[in-house]
RNA sequence: GGGCGCUUAGCUCAGUUGGUUAGAGCAGCUGGCUUACAACCAGCAGGUCACAGGUUCGAGUCCUGUAGCGCCCA
């Protein structure tokens, strides 16, 4: 082995040239394992490529990337995959931004079509196909910038593994998935009222729901007793639902309605006749105690709805206007036809907002209106990325069965090792407040078709019943495009013949199957078996109603157990200010500028500096100490290698056996302590700690033990009065051969955190690389040893002094003494020790005589006694050679 | 309204099952160009562990309550 230690080493560089020998050598490829037990599988975020790079993407999977390195090192074949989450709404979103356009799927497909350079001042309309063409076009460039900065980080996933969730393979996952499900009965498709956004024009889910506290005004509005045409007052904050008013309810406690339950009301303005009802869930307090039940201005209408039987009388359409009616016909009766309909006229076709204050005007006008609205503040449920409260519609959609399994799924739960422990509890409260069955239909263009097609009967109705399945061999299939066996294209939305359904799946639909896509579920069930379930999920806090929840559900139904052992929540990434990043708010930190100014390794220290679970703020002081870190580690191995492999006119000659001098072997004692705890550590998933006792190590390594033994390890070649005796070349011999085998272990230690500078410094006296060497361990100390002492002398056999792990602290305090007498006399750390008294007691001076004469050599100490005095520590009086006078 | 987490030095954070005098980094101050590193080194100073009770021989740590901050769910 050739050591080749440059003179002034630097971090310059490093990042591009070991990214491309990493690459060019593979030295992060999954090596096939076939013992489950020897593979360490990762269920990596495949990130929203549309969505913005930030910070918290390099925090997070910085964590990630320390354990599989760890892994790597502990001898498992790593199984590090990632994948592009280049599914659903944001994606689409994302086109008409960067385009200009917007699908309009009635529109035909046009193969000549060029998107615009830059978006117009107005959404070209194209058709579905088009769109779909720019998505995958876009999110192409999208991934690139992704990879670009995961590989900058210097994550060691293994690109070959690389899948996205809109690929072909995902595709088949999904819907075979899917169909699985339908086998299953766990899978359904219903009509029923939906949450809706209406700006999206599509169904959401209850996980991606969010209460905003939103203005709203309480409308006093009369309704008329059937017998006598009395009034009896509600308040609303949907007055533009009066049409649609199906029954009053109030609470069956409540003394002022009780006489007026069974009897019948006519509704304001539309004369249409209602029941009066008593129900639970009518609150006494709210309002006047008794409440309008529309279908559907909420969920709680849904439920009276459902629960008392009561008509339907839609007035919301999909785009959010109010539909048109028929007044007079079934199921729009009124007392009064023509007033009815001259009062929708001036409603119908128009949106929400627009028909409110329409409804509200004619209320006043006609009288029914008790006083002017009242302003109030109050919670209404908003679709995550949407803008206008969500509508309840009635839609067909699939649903996948989740309410039947919340006791398996809170069992499941537990059996997770969750990272901290804390998390699992909101995973256990999502689970406990489910309501509905998850709906996985979207009403979207860019997704996973639903693979199902639907038969039509003679009059062209639709049997949602028994919908027509393609064979799992066939998958993938897009139902718009691909023809049900047996029948013709021809037969495409003809009676007799046969529909698609319209839509795609939810994006957690297949986000929520990642570890089925990435370990090749379909492909090759022993290569399933050995990665599956895997063992470690990390991910945000945020998302664990999401995709935790999901892919627990899913691997539940589909495997009847958990999708891994272990989960990593982390924390969020504040701004430097610890204030919560937004975009509104302009203060997301962007990571590039931070990994060209830091660099990756500075930047992964900061990260692997925050705990699992814990928020951390991106501090650049953090980073600036990691750069430190890294350069410390160059400056301090550059001198001990350099030290260790030097060759002078000094006659190194070994004994048989080499053998370590106390303060050497408590040297390793103590680093003994610091790789069984930061294993320790790593095992239980806390880097930080790890990163912490090594870096603790490294610096008192540097301050103490490097400085106690460079004269020793330089050895006395020079001078008269130091010709080397046989004892002191054997300490040399101690020192170089203890420095060069700490610094290897020290290098291990710290690769999975700072993998350049440590994979730079281990090149200069190492062949291999050191993110494929084993992981320390207190065996591999002596094996190490051993190692340097072959390399430096030829000699195998090294055997340690009896290890005293404290004599490296006591010697240290001791040289801090003699340090801090120093500073105090305001002199150099080079001014010399006339004469050194040690105090205390025999024990402890004894303990403290094997490192003496490493303590004078440090200290500049011309002559040292000792005196024994009965002190608890080991005390110091210097006398300090004279200032010289100039 | 319910739940979870946090509150320790000017700042950012450690602090294992309760056990000497509560630690580190940054910032500050005083020194030092010491041939690995001035992007460095040495030394110093800095705390009523949010507050109030309780358990205990002993509480930053366990229990109860209060306040503030953050997040999740209604």
């Amino acid at each position: 082995m050739s050591y080749s230690v440059p003179d002034k080493p630097s971090l310059d560089g490093l990042e591009e040239k070991w990214l491309q020998k990493w690459q060019e050598s593979g030295t992060y490829r999954y090596r096939n394992g076939t013992e489950r037990d020897v593979i360490y599988s990762i269920d990596t975020p495949p990130p929203t490529v549309s969505g913005s790079l930030h910070i918290g993407h390099v925090f997070s999977y910085t964590h990630t990337d320390v354990i599989a390195r760890y892994k790597r090192m502990k001898g498992f074949s790593v199984f590090y995959p990632i994948g592009w989450d280049d599914n659903g709404v944001p994606t689409e979103r994302r086109v008409q931004n960067y385009y200009g356009v917007r699908c309009d799927p009635s529109l035909a497909y046009d193969p000549e079509f060029k998107s615009p350079t830059a978006p117009g001042k107005d959404q070209i309309p194209i058709s579905r196909k088009n769109f779909i063409e720019l998505c995958i076009t876009l999110t192409a460039e999208d991934e690139k910038a992704f990879e670009a900065l995961w590989r900058h980080l210097g994550l060691s996933v293994d690109w070959d593994l690389t899948y996205t969730t809109v690929g072909p393979y995902a595709q088949r996952v999904s819907q075979a998935a899917f169909l699985k499900l339908i086998d299953k009965g766990q899978i359904y498709s219903s009509e029923a009222p939906t949450l809706w956004d209406v700006d999206f024009g599509t169904a959401v889910s209850q996980a991606e729901l969010e209460d905003r506290e939103i203005e709203g005004s309480f409308h006093k509005v009369r309704f008329y007793k059937e017998q006598d045409n009395s009034e009896i007052v509600i308040e609303t904050t949907r007055p533009e639902l009066i049409p649609a008013v199906v029954a009053l309810v109030a609470n069956p406690k409540d003394e002022r309605y009780k006489p007026l339950f069974g009897t019948s009301v006519y509704s304001p303005l539309f004369g249409v006749k209602v029941p009066v009802i008593a129900h639970e869930l009518a609150d006494p307090e709210k309002g006047s105690g008794i409440a309008m039940v529309c279908t559907f201005g909420d969920l709680t209408d849904v439920t009276w709805w459902k629960e008392l039987d009561l008509d339907l009388r839609l007035i919301v359409g999909r785009d959010g206007r109010l539909l048109d009616q028929e007044w007079g016909s079934k199921g729009w009766e009124s007392r009064d036809v023509e007033l009815a309909k001259s009062n929708y006229a001036h409603v119908a076709g128009k949106p929400i907002r627009r028909a409110r204050e329409a409804m509200v005007a004619l209320l006043d006008e006609q009288g029914h209106l008790v006083e002017p609205p009242r302003k109030i503040t109050h919670s209404v449920k908003f679709y995550e990325k949407g803008e206008k409260p969500l509508e309840v519609v009635a839609s067909r959609q699939w649903f996948i069965r989740t309410l039947d399994h919340k006791e398996k799924l809170i069992a499941l739960g537990r059996r997770l090792n969750w990272v901290p422990p804390y998390m699992r509890v909101r995973y256990e409260t999502w689970v406990e407040g489910l309501n509905t069955d998850w709906n996985v239909s979207r009403q979207r263009f860019f997704g996973i078709p639903i693979p199902v097609w639907y038969r039509l009967d003679s009059r062209g109705e639709a049997d949602y019943a028994d919908p027509i399945l393609p064979s799992l061999a066939q998958l993938p299939v897009d139902p718009s495009q691909d023809i049900p066996p047996g029948y013709s294209e021809a037969q495409r939305n003809q009676p007799g013949g046969f529909i698609s359904d319209p839509d795609v799946m939810d994006t957690w639909a297949t986000s929520s199957l990642t570890p089925q896509i990435a370990t090749g579920w379909l492909d090759s069930e022993a290569k399933f078996q050995s990665l599956f379930p895997m063992d470690l999920r990390p991910q945000g806090q945020d998302i664990i109603r999401t995709w935790l929840f999901y892919t627990v559900l899913r691997s539940a139904l589909e495997h009847d157990q958990l999708p891994w052992k272990n989960t990593v929540i982390s924390g969020f990434v504040l701004d430097p200010e610890r204030k919560k990043m937004s975009k509104s708010k302009g203060n997301v930190v962007t990571p590039m500028p931070l990994l060209e100014k830091h660099g990756a390794d500075a930047l992964r220290y900061w990260a692997a500096s925050g705990r699992p679970g814990v928020d951390t703020a991106a501090d650049d002081g953090q980073m600036k100490i990691g750069r430190r870190m890294a350069i410390k580690l160059l400056n301090a191995s550059k001198f001990a290698i350099g030290i260790a492999s030097s060759t002078g006119t000094l006659k190194l000659e070994p004994e048989n056996a080499i053998s370590l001098t106390p303060l050497d072997a408590s040297m390793f004692a103590r680093l003994s302590g610091v790789i069984e705890e930061a294993t320790a550590a790593l095992d239980a998933y806390d880097h930080t700690r790890a990163l912490e006792i090594c870096e603790r190590f490294f610096w008192d390594f540097c301050d103490n033990y490097l400085e106690l033994v460079k004269l020793r390890a330089y050895g006395r070649e020079s001078g008269p009065e130091t010709q080397a005796g046989p004892e002191q070349t054997q300490g040399t011999i101690s020192a170089r051969v203890s420095l060069l085998s700490a610094v290897r272990i020290m290098l291990r230690l710290f690769a999975p955190f700072l993998p350049f500078v440590t994979e730079e410094v281990w090149s200069w006296f190492n062949d291999d690389s050191v993110h494929l060497s084993s992981w320390p361990s207190t065996y591999s100390i002596e094996t190490e040893l051993r190692r340097s002492a072959s390399e430096l002398f030829g000699v195998e056999d090294v055997s340690p002094a009896s290890a005293d792990p404290g004599l490296l602290e006591s010697v240290s305090d001791a040289l801090a003494s003699i340090r801090k007498l120093k500073s105090e006399a305001k002199r150099s750390m080079k001014t010399g020790v006339e004469h050194l008294e040690l105090r205390g007691q025999k024990t402890d001076l004894d303990r403290l005589a094997l490192g003496l004469s490493d303590l004078c050599d440090a200290g500049v100490v011309a002559h040292c006694t000792v005196k024994e005095l009965p002190l608890e520590k080991i005390e110091v009086a210097a006398t300090l050679e004279p200032e010289p006078t100039l």
